[in-house]
DNA sequence: TTTCAACACGAAAACGTTTGCGCGACCCTT
DNA sequence: AAGGGTCGCGCAAACGTTTTCGTGTTGAAA
């Protein structure tokens, strides 16, 4: 049980002071070749690494990426960390890791901790009670500090910072054509509650893709689910009541569930009914029969999302000081597709 | 674009020394009210928190859990991921985690990173790798430096730590004698190859559930899956085969493999074939049928990792050098139980 | 022998905290 | 008026680094 060694204890041990220490393990020019090889195979023996707190501090920089987002047990975001880390380690950074639990405070208390020097940059996807609230004081003043951050999927127009996004309208637009195309007239809509801003945009692809091919925007056919277990009633009740004969989902949770209900109803999916679903996750890939969706590369966006960070950080140590904060934030748009599968015809 | 503020700044914006206004923050008596009131009204304009890093280097401890595990696409370890967040948050600890990717390297580089003085102590989970090669260095070197380590699901009894598992012999034993008890007599067993501890454990429970009912344990029932994409082929092989029963999975991505591919060969589930699967996941909750599962609650593991954790680090910090250290270590065994659905009679 | 460069190393400041201790100023007691 | 006590505050060390700027010793050139 020895604990780590450090300068000091060397520097007394080989009685040599501790800058000689530590120019010697920077193999400096200014150390005689004795002293420095005495003083490497010592330090190598003890399995000396520098104390990265230490550095940290020195440094005024931790190699360290604060993530924040609402939840981890959910495959897209998990996809998405997945995606950080690895970029983040290709740059020799680590993530520290924080969940909001869709809850405000959460989200602005764990900020808060993680900024007080813990961490060099954030990676964040909104909590639902913040997109309701729309306060986002936290985040401001993250930024007004000088702490770079980057948002992902779930984004707001009213912070400026760098984000990184799919195009939730065009997908939604497109995959309702898809359905259209294939003769679907009655299309229902199964989605969650306005404020989360990614079902807001779905909703408007949903719409525009109906009006631009002259089908009437029935808002009977839209079901916004506040709570889970509801959920599937209200399918079956949509199902009796309308003659729908497609379902476009904003997640693959939702698109099963009406499969449930159809199959309970006596219908058979894809033949009487179409089901589409945005998130491309497990489930689509391994429910019978399978879903097809809209992919959403949640590594790619996490990807991105880091290299964006990063690529700040780099660039604001470039700087150091000049002043000249380019205040130019981008909107990165991850491309996504139709992935075809047996659910739909 | 303030930086944040220090209590040097705050020292001598107000004309003080910077031991003054840290008393003064902490509401010392050494200093007088009116000092203290104008220095904490000056301190909370400008919003100062103390630096994380700065403390963490004063105090030798960080308030921050290392978590390395294989990967995090993946729906088991997103629920201990969420677990040891629960508890780590409740103890004012953050998270910092690292993916191992199976690979041994990796592991070896994330832990010698963390271990230099950026966590206080590690809660794991071994690559595949790591197993295999057997080669457990650089666990026994953080532990040897104080750094307490805990080990969930993948351990091994090569290191000693404290560590958290389920009984895998004893939950297969159990599913694989419902089976039985059901009339099931030529059961398969997928699962995969056998350094993986976890997978060896199950299959020592599967056969001794079988000798125990006087079946004969038969090799040729069992496919050990090295690759994925020959998995289903194995499966209808053996279904083609042997006419067997029932199929006990060790994951429930086999399970549904398997389900797959009776399907295909015109089998219904139930009725001409039970499966079984270890590991509750997603896909057992919305596959069709839903699958019979042994569940494996990581929101508990991880919650007793970070608890058992926490306490180590707490115990170690009253101690305080008192170099009394009761190397007890224990094994917490979480209690698992078959969630029957609809993939069994 | 004096002078100066080169060489090898150490002292100290800095990053931002906390905290034990010392010290001056004041007031009260005798 | 001298002694003692209390009050209010600052100094400095410590955590573990890195790095700039000395500084003392040596050897060679003048």
């Amino acid at each position: 049980m020895k604990r780590k060694i450090t300068l000091k204890q060397i520097a007394k041990e080989l009685d040599v002071s501790i800058s000689t220490v530590s120019k010697s393990l920077k193999d400096s020019p200014e150390i005689s070749e004795d002293t420095k090889l005495k003083i490497q195979a010592f330090a190598r023996m003890y399995n000396y690494k520098p104390n990265n707190i230490a550095l940290s501090l020195k440094n005024r920089k931790t190699k360290t990426i604060g993530i924040i987002i609402p939840e981890i047990v959910h495959h897209f975001f998990a996809t998405v960390i997945s995606g950080i880390e690895q970029v983040a380690n290709e740059n020799g950074y680590n993530v520290i890791i924080c969940l909001s639990d869709e809850s405000f405070d959460k989200e602005v208390i764990n900020m808060e901790m993680l900024a007080n020097g813990s961490i060099d940059g954030f990676i964040m996807s909104l909590s639902k009670e913040t997109q309701l609230k729309a306060d986002y004081h936290h985040i401001t003043e993250a930024i007004n500090q000088g702490m770079p951050v980057v948002m992902f999927d779930r984004v707001t127009n009213d912070i400026l910072c760098d984000k990184v996004i799919i195009d939730d309208k065009k997908a939604a637009y497109d995959a309702v054509q898809d359905l259209i195309d294939k003769g679907m007239k009655k299309i229902a809509l199964v989605s969650t509650v306005d404020y989360v801003s990614v079902g807001k945009l779905r909703t408007d692809g949903y719409e525009k893709a109906l009006l631009d091919n002259d089908i009437p925007f029935n808002k009977n056919l839209i079901i916004k689910v506040e709570d889970m277990d509801h959920c599937g009633e209200a399918i079956e009740k949509l199902l009796l009541d309308r003659a729908i004969d497609a379902v476009f989902a904003v997640n693959e949770l939702f698109a099963v569930i009406a499969i449930k209900a159809a199959h309970k109803m006596g219908l058979n999916v894809p033949e009487d009914l179409s089901v589409v679903a945005f998130t491309d996750g497990i489930i689509s890939q391994f429910s019978t029969p399978t879903i097809t969706t809209v992919s959403q590369d949640g590594i790619k966006m996490g990807r991105k999302a880091a290299a964006m960070l990063i690529d700040r950080l780099q660039k604001e140590e470039a700087e150091e000081e000049h002043e000249e904060h380019e205040e130019h934030y981008r909107t990165e748009v991850i491309e996504t597709h139709l992935i075809k599968r047996d659910s739909t015809k």
